[in-house]
DNA sequence: GGACATTGTCATTCG
DNA sequence: TGCGAATGACAATGT
């Protein structure tokens, strides 16, 4: 498997870096445009709104345990700084997140700089990329992040590593977890389709001029090919015997079974100069992200996760740290040393793995029989509490303990991931999207009756304000179309009398257009949308009586002159039955002008047209009525559609809502994930630093009369036991005075 | 014929 | 104070 592993990812590198290498820019926006949100961020790396940059950590180096530049003990540096970064990162929330930052390295076999191939090299763009983090006096400059990074080594002066066959192991690691990553995440199945690839590798052998011939790309593959599984939701290939568990991961890095050569592979890009032109622990801790990825790409469900303790190996459980964690300088360690703790401590050996049961004898008293023990170590943060489960208070050394009561079960009930489950049921299936988006065109599409600004009624109320005043204004103009007077004359529609049935009289009469109203209430569809389904025209509801249907038929009327006088009847009888009650009393009053003048005309005007005329009382009665009438009429239809509009925005808010809530509680469930997981990695990391603390004599410290203490600045101090216990008294004092 | 939807109207309030 | 908009309530009408 592993030599699969190897033959894989070398090919991939090599495949790379010969495309490079011969001028082929390897376009990642492929990747970036195929709608993979994760891939995307794989490769970009979050946004930098909330990455957190590693700036202020890229030189940090541990007080009094520097590392030097050739030294290849970096084991005992990567231990030593991984240890107290972690513990500092104990306080940091930290929600895991996909972010995969891969470099890959090459040289010029030559040596040649940057300026022969100006877009070698994979264009990878990382937000938190890779920062120039050598001095000035290499005669390096601030890596840009849209540059081939290849170039950027070159311009750097890295020291890569050979190009062919000899990649370091840590660039074979790095392409590893990254390939893996892909998988798990859904990269377009080409990316690892073996034939895919295949192809390709035909077209680099025979732009290589039959040069070297790589075996591993024959045999290797060919070994792939046979063991090539598809994935089952994303059609990906990948390889049968793809190593799915943690373990699996931890091969990835370096361990101490790899021959040394190539040990020093992996060291030699990085101890070049005198300061390392890659902050050793953002590498480091980058990996540590990925691994963690990895970790949580590797577990079944967030139940089991919730509620199945972990395997118990410190090392191999999915630790949320952040990897970006500031290394505080200041780290004191008081009445303590590390000295020699780290001598033998390398990542991931055995050794370090068994540390817990190896040493469990003098990791034993670390934990008192006494239950506020490390209640007392952590108490100035108050962190026992949150980060120990109740089991270690009481019990001795469960790094490798079994199960783990979830002291957070109770906020992860059943109910709640019913709910979660339920709600995302609900929102992605009952929720079609499809009717989301003829919705949001609908809403788009509306005239405008809608409370808040972007649906604002005022659009369509401002239409037909608009209309009403047009229609003052221009109300002389009694030459307007049927067609257009609906939008000159406003919604209100009340005709003229029978006897000015005419086109031209009609104008003061059409206005309102129920089928209309009711459409464009109901659906808001664009009348020229309506006039094309003339079988509608008269489908629905005519309470008003008030439209001519000159209105709506005059395009289809045939000429006035060409209707007999039996059809004329018809009409008349038929528009007679039109007319609105109010239009039938103003006919039977002899009012001189129509209802649509009467209500739509200004007050001033209207006032002027009243006193034209000799007009009796009841006559001006039923004038004022009309208006009265006609505007609460327009304004009722204006209520209704805003009532209407209110409702639906309502509802949309509603879904939107429940969809925020599910997302709330799916990154609740996150949370408290990634809360467990800190609590565990807490309590192996307080004993793997307890344990390697010594004092002057290089003795151990006695757990029953030392403890460790996190202090809210981030430092961490070795005092004395009963000291820790009195602080955590305070500590538990305080919430208690709160509640009083 | 009843339920329901639509529309018109009245009364009232508010700016 | 008058006007118009807004709105609840009710009635009329159609499906």
């Amino acid at each position: 498997m592993l030599s699969l592993k190897k033959y894989l990812t070398e090919g991939l590198l090599q495949f790379t870096i010969l495309l490079s290498l011969i001028g082929v820019r390897v376009d990642v926006d492929t990747y970036l445009t195929s709608q993979l949100p994760p891939l995307r961020e794989i490769i970009l790396g979050p946004s930098s709104a909330y990455t957190q940059t590693q700036f202020h950590n890229l030189r940090n180096t541990l007080d009094g345990y520097g590392i030097h530049p050739k030294s290849i003990d970096l084991d005992n540096y990567f231990t030593a700084r991984r240890l107290l970064s972690q513990v500092r990162a104990l306080d940091r929330f930290q929600v895991p997140t996909t972010e995969v930052n891969a470099w890959l390295v090459h040289r010029d076999p030559e040596g040649s700089v940057s300026g022969s191939q100006p877009n070698s090299g994979l264009a990878l763009e990382s937000s938190s990329g890779l920062q120039d983090v050598t001095g000035p006096d290499n005669g390096v400059r601030e890596s840009e992040t849209e540059q081939g990074f290849g170039e950027d080594l070159e311009d750097l002066g890295a020291v890569a590593p050979p190009v062919s066959g000899d990649l370091t192991k840590e660039d074979i690691d790095l392409i590893d977890i990254l390939w893996r990553q892909d998988i798990d995440l859904g990269a377009g199945r080409e990316v690892f389709d073996y034939s895919q690839r295949q192809k390709e590798q035909d077209v680099e052998k025979e732009l290589r001029d039959g040069g070297e011939q790589d075996t591993w790309a024959g045999e290797g593959a060919e070994a792939l090919a046979r063991n090539l599984l598809v994935d089952g939701e994303t059609g990906e290939s990948f390889p049968a015997q793809f190593p799915a568990d943690i373990s699996s991961i931890t091969e990835a890095v370096p361990s101490e079974s790899e021959p040394p050569d190539l040990q020093n592979n992996l060291l030699s890009p990085l101890l070049t100069g005198t300061e390392s032109p890659f902050d050793l622990e953002q590498q480091w801790q980058d990996l540590m992200s990925i691994m963690e990825m990895q970790a949580m790409e590797v577990n079944t469900s967030a139940s089991e996760i919730l509620y199945n303790a972990p395997s118990g190996d410190p090392l191999s459980t999915n630790y949320s740290l952040a990897p970006n964690t500031p290394i505080n300088q200041n780290v004191s360690l008081h009445q303590a040393s590390l000295g020699g703790c780290s001598q033998d401590f390398l990542l991931f050996s055995p050794e370090v793995e068994s540390l817990p049961v190896a040493s469990s004898s003098t990791l034993l008293p670390l934990v008192p029989s006494n239950s506020t023990s490390l209640n007392s170590t952590f108490g100035s943060t108050n962190l026992t509490g949150l980060f120990f489960p109740p089991q270690l208070n009481g019990t001795a050394n469960d790094t490798a303990g079994p199960e783990l009561p979830d002291p957070l079960g109770g906020l992860l009930d059943e109910a709640m991931l019913d709910e979660i489950s339920l709600m995302d049921l609900a929102i992605e299936e009952g929720f079609n999207p499809v009717q989301a988006s003829q919705l949001e065109e609908e809403f788009d599409s509306d005239s405008g009756l809608s409370l808040d600004s972007s649906h604002s009624p005022s659009s369509l109320s401002s239409s037909e304000g608009s209309s009403s005043s047009s229609s003052s204004s221009s109300s002389s103009s009694a030459s307007s179309s049927a067609s257009s007077s609906f939008s000159e004359e406003g919604a209100v529609g009340y005709s003229s009398d029978s006897e000015t049935l005419d086109l031209e009289e009609a104008e003061g009469a059409v206005g309102y257009q129920p089928e209309y109203s009711k459409f464009c209430r109901m659906s808001y569809q664009d009348p020229a949308q309506l006039s094309c389904l003339p079988y509608l025209e008269h489908v629905g509801h005519n309470h008003t009586y008030n439209m001519a249907p000159s209105a709506l038929d005059s395009a289809d009327l045939p000429p006035p002159s060409a209707l007999k006088k039996g059809s004329k009847e018809k009409q008349a009888d038929f528009l007679d039955k039109q007319m609105s009650r109010d239009e039938h009393r103003a006919r039977a009053m002899k009012i001189p002008f129509t209802n649509d003048k009467i209500i739509n005309l200004p007050v001033e005007e209207f006032n002027e047209l009243l006193s034209k005329y000799q007009l009796s009382e009841a006559q001006l009665s039923l004038i004022r009525d009309i208006r009265r009438r006609g505007k609460n009429k327009m304004a009722a239809q204006n209520c209704r559609k805003r009532k209407l509009d209110t409702i639906l925005n309502l509802e949309r808010d509603v879904e939107d809502l429940q969809r925020d809530k599910a997302r709330l509680l799916r990154e609740k469930v996150e949370f408290l994930r990634s809360l467990r997981q800190m609590k565990q990695k807490v309590q192996s990391l307080y004993q793997e630093v307890f344990g390697r603390l010594r004092d002057e004599n290089g003795r151990p410290y006695s757990p029953s009369q030392y403890a460790l203490q996190y202090a809210g600045d981030g430092s961490v101090l070795l005092i004395p036991r009963t000291m820790a216990d009195q602080q955590a008294r305070r500590q538990e004092r305080k919430p208690k005075d709160r509640r009083k």
